[in-house]
RNA sequence: GGGCGCUUAGCUCAGUCCGGCAGAGCGCUUCCCUUACAAGGAAGAAGUCACAGGUUCAAAUCCUGUAGCGCCCA
């Protein structure tokens, strides 16, 4: 039996560990294939709302699979989070004043190791404590040994193919972390900064170039402006001369100068700006280097020595002075510079040209753009794909090499003419290549971008390179849940990779969900101090209540500005469930087993037909991933339709002896079949509830089919529904007692389930006499379909207001009568409309009549 | 500069693909501790569907444009 009243933490912890234990979360062979990888968080990380949400979505969907039959695999893991992981672990050693150059690589990555077996299983911990359904004896770590191999063979193969080339490049350096950067790892952030003016001499006079980076000046190796600008056209051709390099440099002409930038003249430093650096190509220019990886100056003859070793930001301020003194700066303004940051670092990155590893995208990008056009991969929803699109026929060679110590080290060797040779190990390599033991390999220092391996993450997961089984079976996956902010960084890769490697697909469909926003819209945020934890929450509703809050709020695609008042009422509807539960033991009581295909009173044939309504509805919205709506839908199918009404019906017709076995056995059915849907919802209440009714575990269980029922008319039921309310209606509006029993007429025949339930659920006593019999008197009518009721107007009321609310409810109809006219004597309409359309237009008409003529009947009779 | 999204009840959002009298939850108002549940029940009020045109018998929904907000890419 249940407790009293409804604690979530006990149950979930419970049924948790007990699921886990009873390996309830394998997947159990079947035809029917359900596989999905989670989107890795990365190690060091703890859970946040983005994660509950996103896997919620995933549970949620791989519960019903489950129920429904599928040999359904959730493929749970982390990521080893390169730079993070490493930033963290030197932190650490700082705390006791070491550096990771003090103990070296192999030591120093020990103890990363030792922290991720410390650490590393935080988030795993925190998934289970929300009910998360996955198979833990599957769990990956992207630094696994298999994981490792499978990055090894993509990167030796991608070589071999060409696809992975090495090459001197102008990449996004970090200058803390002292490593390139992915150009998707940089966040643009507009900042107030200045512009200047700075004059460059001529042959005669002197050039004003603008610039946001005067320090840079230091490597020019030309100032250009554009062709077509007849202020400068007389110059191009000529040179002008670097102010405090003393460098003469041409003038060139090239369409990228903005005329409007400024004074329309701009300096170039091919070594240290993107655009330069093309210029720089494309014209031949000298590439200087001024800055050091370090984001200090170079100590080079060629700049003043009082700027040599400074940092770039002190540089810049000591070039202003240094340019004020010889009059060379002619002014500075206010101006609103767009500064790349690291991700990670959030230090200002610095474009340099270095030596790294890059993926050749081009002909990868090919494939994995037809995958979607072809709808070989579906986004859901499907504007996404614009997205993808825009950045895949864009797409730049991806720099994958990381100048750190914690990753897939790459896989390449120098011997000592910096020779390149890639292989499985330096054994293989020389006997391969037969290089003699005297001949010294060196190997790359560089490790892997995080992304590199996340990629191959549906694949490698599942154990390739080896041949498994379950790369067999669960290859491709069926579904990938994540957040629109991932798309180019790993959905585009993997879907790139996946193509490659198993020339197939790595998932069917892609279902993106929106960002956890704070209740007023606003991102989450620690500096804005409005993030809110999922644990911390759980703790206080209960994983279901949350579960089922961004569930229920979650819409495709769309951004979900979080409440916690939605867990707070996500727990009520809990114990909801948790009450209606004790309600249908109560009431199911020595129960005797009927066959639910043969109800016959109108109250659960009604039931059964609304619930297999929903459960239509349901499995038609979920298979369109519409799972907040299906939710929405259940929601409301249990609190309204059978905890208030159905159960209410239920009580009356237990206490029949004649009706009492099929109702009960109704009652339970349904309730337990509904339950049955929420479980992928809310896993732990409704485990709880179905084990004081079953012996065998709800998970295990199956998906509820619909009830075979003849298609028969229901409405009267529906009819008898109207009518209650009306008369509660009535009871409120003149402020009669609830419990006053008010004498009912009417003039038909009255079937006597429709009596029973009548009296008891609106407080009423059908009179045995006829309204033909008491002539002379004023009624007051509540009607629908064929049911006509009756009272005795003085009796109860102030007639004037009930005339004047008569008249009122006249005046409406008569507008919906005439919009109904309107339409049917419309011979357009006539001819254009759908027949059922116009059938339905009648019927309603025909209705809306019968009422307005009760009205005015009613109206007389009250003497109006 | 290019692309995408949003604007519907006091609040948060469905509904828009595929046109047919405007929906939900929360909040609000009134009444009720009635034997599953006051974490509850009953009843109710509440909207120029951002704006302006157009198409259509019919537009929140389709088309064109405008405004405000947000995001992504350069």
């Amino acid at each position: 039996m249940l407790d009293e009243s409804y604690e979530p933490l006990a149950i979930e912890k419970k049924w948790q560990e007990n699921w886990e234990l009873s390996n309830k979360f394998l997947p159990v062979s079947s035809d029917n294939k359900f596989s999905i990888v989670i989107p890795p968080p990365n190690v060091t990380g703890s859970l946040h709302m983005g994660h509950a949400l996103e896997h919620s979505i995933i549970d949620v969907i791989t519960r019903v699979k489950r129920l429904k039959g599928y040999e359904a695999l959730w493929v749970p893991g982390t990521d080893h989070a390169g730079i993070i992981t490493q930033l963290l672990v030197e932190n650490e050693l700082s705390e006791n004043g070491i550096t990771k150059e003090d103990i070296g690589r192999e030591n120093f990555i020990e103890k990363v190791w030792e922290w991720k077996e410390k650490s590393g299983e935080n988030i795993s911990n925190q998934m289970r404590k929300l009910g998360m359904s996955c198979d833990w004896s599957r769990e990956r770590f992207t630094m696994d040994e298999g994981l490792s191999l499978a990055v090894k063979e993509v990167f030796i193969k991608l070589y071999e193919e060409g696809l992975v080339y090495k090459g001197t490049r102008m990449v996004n350096w970090d200058t803390a972390l002292m490593s390139a950067v992915s150009d998707l790892e940089v966040t643009l952030s507009s900042e107030k900064g200045k512009l200047w003016n700075i004059q460059y001499k001529t042959d005669d006079s002197y050039l004003t170039i603008s610039t946001t980076r005067p320090e840079t000046l230091l490597g020019d190796s030309a100032v250009a402006v554009n062709p077509n600008d007849e202020r400068y056209a007389n110059l191009i051709g000529k040179t002008a001369v670097i102010p405090l390099v003393n460098r003469e440099v041409p003038i060139i002409g090239d369409e990228y100068v903005d005329p409007e930038f400024g004074a329309g003249c701009v300096k170039i430093t091919p070594s240290h700006d993107f655009n330069d650096y093309e210029i720089g190509k494309k014209h031949d220019l000298d590439f200087i280097q001024c800055i050091n990886l370090d984001g200090t100056i170079m100590d080079e003859d060629f700049i003043p020595k009082k700027i040599r070793n400074k940092d770039r930001f002190e540089a810049r301020k000591l070039i202003i002075q240094e340019l004020k003194a010889i009059n060379q700066l002619e002014s500075e303004e206010e101006y609103e510079i767009q500064l790349p940051k690291g991700d990670r670092s959030k230090s200002i990155l610095e474009p340099m040209i270095t030596n790294q590893w890059f993926v050749a995208t081009e002909e990868l990008a090919k494939k994995a753009i037809s995958a979607v056009e072809t709808e070989e991969i579906k986004f859901i929803p499907k504007n996404w794909e614009k997205t993808y699109f825009e950045w895949m026929y864009n797409i730049q060679d991806w720099c994958i090499s990381r100048q750190i110590w914690w990753g897939h080290r790459i896989p390449a060797w120098y011997d000592e003419d910096s020779n390149i040779y890639v292989g499985n190990s330096e054994k293989e390599i020389r006997e391969k290549h037969k290089i003699p033991d005297d001949t010294k390999l060196n190997q790359d220092e560089d490790v892997l971008d995080t992304w590199f391996s996340s990629a191959l993450w549906p694949f490698s997961t599942l154990g390739w390179p080896d041949d498994t089984e379950d790369l067999n079976s669960y290859y491709p996956t069926t579904l990938l849940v994540t957040g629109f902010d991932i798309i180019f960084f790993w959905v585009a890769r993997m879907i790139m990779m996946g193509i490659h490697f198993q020339e197939e697909v790595p998932f069917k469909d892609v279902l993106v969900h929106g960002l956890v926003r704070d209740s007023k819209g606003r991102k989450m945020s620690k500096s804005l101090n409005n993030t809110v934890d999922p644990l911390e929450l759980s703790e206080k509703h209960g994983a279901d209540a949350l579960r089922f809050s961004l569930i229920e709020k979650a819409s495709p695609g769309q951004d979900v500005p979080f409440d916690e008042e939605w867990t707070i009422a996500a727990k009520k509807f809990g114990n909801k469930i948790w009450n209606a539960a004790k309600f249908v033991h109560l009431y199911t009581e020595d129960k005797e087993t009927t066959d639910l295909n043969s109800i016959k009173s109108p109250e659960n044939k009604w039931i059964i037909s609304k619930y297999n309504d929903v459960l239509d509805e349901f499995n038609n919205l979920f298979d369109k991933y519409k799972i907040s709506d299906a939710y929405k839908l259940l929601y409301n199918f249990l609190w309204s339709d059978l905890f208030d009404w159905y159960f209410e019906f239920s009580k009356n017709l237990i206490k029949d002896e004649q009706h009492k076995l099929e109702t009960m056995s109704v009652l339970e059915s349904v309730f337990l079949n509904s339950i049955k849907i929420l479980n992928p919802a809310m896993p732990h209440i409704t485990e709880e509830v179905w084990s004081t009714f079953n012996d065998e575990l709800l998970i295990s269980n199956s998906w509820p089919e619909k009830y075979e029922l003849e298609n028969e008319n229901l409405d009267n039921v529906e009819n008898l529904r109207v009518i209650i309310s009306q008369i509660r209606n009535f009871k409120a509006t003149y402020q009669i007692k609830n419990n006053t029993v008010l004498k009912v007429y009417s003039n038909n025949e009255v079937d006597d389930w429709i009596k029973n339930q009548l009296e008891v659920l609106a407080k009423v006593e059908i009179q045995d006499e006829k309204l033909t019999d008491i002539a002379e008197s004023t009624f007051l009518h509540f009607n629908s379909g064929d049911y006509d009721f009756s009272i005795l107007a003085e009796e109860y009321i102030d007639i004037e207001v009930e005339v004047n609310k008569l008249n009122n409810k006249s005046k409406e109809i008569e507008k919906s009568v005439e919009i109904s006219n309107k339409r049917l004597n419309n011979t357009k309409f006539m001819e254009n409309a759908k027949t059922e359309l116009i059938d339905e237009e009648k019927k309603k008409k025909e209705e809306l009549e019968l009422e307005l003529k009760l009205i005015h009947k009613t109206l007389k009779e009250l003497g109006n």
